[in-house]
DNA sequence: CATGATTATTGACAATTGTCAACGTTTTCA
DNA sequence: TGAAAACGTTGACAATTGTCAATAATCATG
């Protein structure tokens, strides 16, 4: 199973980097089905997750309980809520399996010793939160003055398997409209 | 002049840390007016700044050639295209000044130099990194969902110097919203 | 200080979107 | 399997927002 993950590792970092294997030996393997919490906001996140195999929501609520949806991560991706597993701070955010997903879990700990101890993992670190980094600017720079139709087709530009893989529910909470509006412009698409 | 740029780093770093001159003579102090460009997208974003006075826009432009901005960011505070910075590709967004700004520029060279020769300061850019991560992340999770009315709050909330200190324009093209809106909204809150 | 250019405000109107409610479908789980 | 819950679609309507145009105010520059 840990397969995955070492040809994760190996496509960013060439054939067997140094310390892999301490790497695969430091992940924990988990499984959490369908709606399973792994954050809720207020508790510190003491993971970051490399999914394997499913699907993870990353969101807030409003006052009103309404669900924001920043983030949808899938599978050979990693997901965390990078700032307070970094300052062991609190999280902002929640982070919800979406579907029933395996994943690999490496704690904090062990996470700074990896960082310490084998030279290219801060480089896999640098990278996640470079990536986290560019993702971010640019959904706020293509989102932010959008129509709720011109983000829809936003949606199936960059990120086309969402449409079909997830409820609607779900996506018009990532989209920032309501879902009886996703549910009518999609057919006009 | 440079004795700004000195406080700003021993507030992060505590009283005269090592390497500390190393980065004040790396570092270039320049002067820019008002509306002129220091990175236009397609260019490879040479410099990392760090604004001494002033202020700085980050936007990009839409297909009708209107401007979103991502970020505004003033005195005390740094300013890049980070992705474009870090990997030498060409930036995806603009950055300019809109009030005349003192800013120090570190070159991609220095900031390698520095990297390596002077321990504590890729805790500053980690720190960098990591502030500008988790503004993307705040900004995403508290703005998508929201209405004009509420993203003028937000304003008021989380960045109430700006108000009156940018035109009304660069504000609307910051929050997703027209100049006519802003316009009307503003009296109500 | 004058004048042309940019920016801000306001009105009118159309387009977009949210909300509420009703209804049919699908999913869940005991 | 069957009942209850959750989800998706559609209609009606009101609220919000953008666009266009006219005017007022402000700014930049000679």
């Amino acid at each position: 199973m840990k397969e995955i993950l070492r040809t994760h590792i190996e496509k960013r970092l060439g054939p067997e980097p140094e310390g892999l294997e301490t790497v695969l030996n430091s992940v924990r393997e988990i499984k959490v089905g369908r709606n399973e919490f792994l954050l809720k906001e207020g508790e510190v996140c003491k993971y970051v997750y490399y999914i394997a195999k499913g699907c993870l929501q990353v969101f807030v609520y409003d006052q009103s309980l309404n669900e924001t949806t920043r983030d949808i991560v899938v599978e050979d991706n990693w997901c965390s809520e990078l700032i307070s597993f970094s300052k062991a701070e609190p999280a902002l955010e929640n982070i919800r399996a979406v579907e029933n997903s395996q994943l690999f879990a490496i704690d904090r700990n062990n996470f700074e010793l990896l960082m310490s101890s084998v030279p290219q993992f801060d480089i896999v670190y640098k990278q996640i939160l470079e990536m986290s980094y560019a993702n971010s600017v640019h959904r706020i720079n293509t989102f932010v003055a959008l129509s709720a139709l011109e983000r829809i087709k936003w949606l199936i530009e960059y990120r086309p398997s969402l449409m079909s893989r997830l409820p609607s529910k779900l996506i018009a909470s990532y989209l920032g409209i309501s879902q009886e509006t996703f549910s009518r412009l999609r057919a006009k698409v």
